[in-house]
DNA sequence: ATGGCCTCCTGTATGC
DNA sequence: TGCATACAGGAGGCCA
């Protein structure tokens, strides 16, 4: 579910709620999500500690503890977090779940248990933030990301520009919605050789990037609101989506029907009219 | 180094 | 209707 927009607006949500609450308890179902749950650190470092902050940094949410401790979270493909009242009854798939000094639990309910849950000691923090985002390309909405750096990354670059975009060593938080729809705007065949275009073509294509992402962000505020009911039934997506799974509508912006393929494993779609 | 493929897991949609 | 199969928005790891 989650993309980099979906992820800054749950960051948003909890912002309004989190910052400032005493975590009092921890409870797992011992499920096994990408990796095990660190129940016993949370345990040890979590009771008694109040919330500061939370960041992100690609599709991962940072929960910093006013002991210098912090807790990493990815939602991987269907994880969600919610905030619900301690009377509310657990739902299936709900992994993890943190009691609150307000009677609230924030609740981390993962289908697919792609998800993934780290937490670091005070004196670890930085070491565990080193360690999870070492290979761990700009984040896109950067100044440091623009036309000139993914020109210059791609120098050589074989793959399909579309892979080259979803590799979160060249440039984080894209996934297969968002470049599908980047590259949409941006009027680039998903295929095409990631060296073989101009540095022109890549200002275009980060520009649109950083559009497509703020407006999804946007879009998603406005569901912020609902984000202590936000079970995700409510979703974030009422971004308007020009490309992704419209196979065979016709394009938005010449009306021929859409191309759909297969790159990188993963769902394509464009126009073969209006992207070259 | 590069690029393509595989894997983790469950739910839902599609086709016969 | 029942069953089998494909596919889903992530991302790290492996191998040629």
């Amino acid at each position: 579910m989650p993309e980099l927009p979906e992820v800054e607006v749950v960051r948003r949500g909890l912002l309004h709620h989190l910052p400032g609450r005493r975590i009092t308890g921890l409870a797992t179902d011992g499920k096994v999500l990408r990796e095990p749950v660190p129940e016993a650190a949370m345990k040890r470092l979590l009771p008694g500690t109040a919330i500061t902050d939370v960041t992100r940094r690609a599709k991962y949410l940072l929960i910093h503890l006013d002991s210098g401790a912090v807790m990493i979270i990815h939602l991987g493909m269907t994880g969600r977090l919610g905030l619900h009242d301690r009377n509310e009854p657990p739902a299936a798939h709900d992994h993890v779940c943190w009691s609150l000094d307000n009677g609230m639990e924030l609740r981390l309910n993962d289908t697919r248990r792609f998800g993934l849950v780290k937490m670091a000691a005070p004196d670890q923090a930085a070491t565990l933030e080193q360690t999870v985002f070492r290979t761990s390309g700009p984040e896109p909405l950067s100044p440091s990301f623009d036309g000139r750096y993914l020109h210059d990354t791609a120098r050589g670059r074989a793959l399909p520009v579309k892979s080259f975009i979803m590799d979160t060593r060249v440039v984080v938080g894209i996934g297969n919605i968002y470049a599908n729809e980047s590259l949409f705007s941006a009027g680039i065949r998903p295929n095409r050789k990631a060296g073989a275009i101009s540095l022109g073509r890549y200002e275009t294509l980060a520009e649109k990037i950083k559009t497509v992402l703020e407006r999804a962000i946007a879009c998603g505020g406005s569901t912020i609101s609902d984000f202590i009911s936000a079970s995700g039934e409510n979703g974030y997506f009422q971004v308007h989506f020009n490309v992704y799974g419209k196979r065979d509508k016709p394009c938005p912006r010449c009306n021929r029907l859409l191309s759909h393929g297969v790159i990188g494993g993963r769902a394509t779609f464009f126009c073969s009219k209006c992207q070259r």
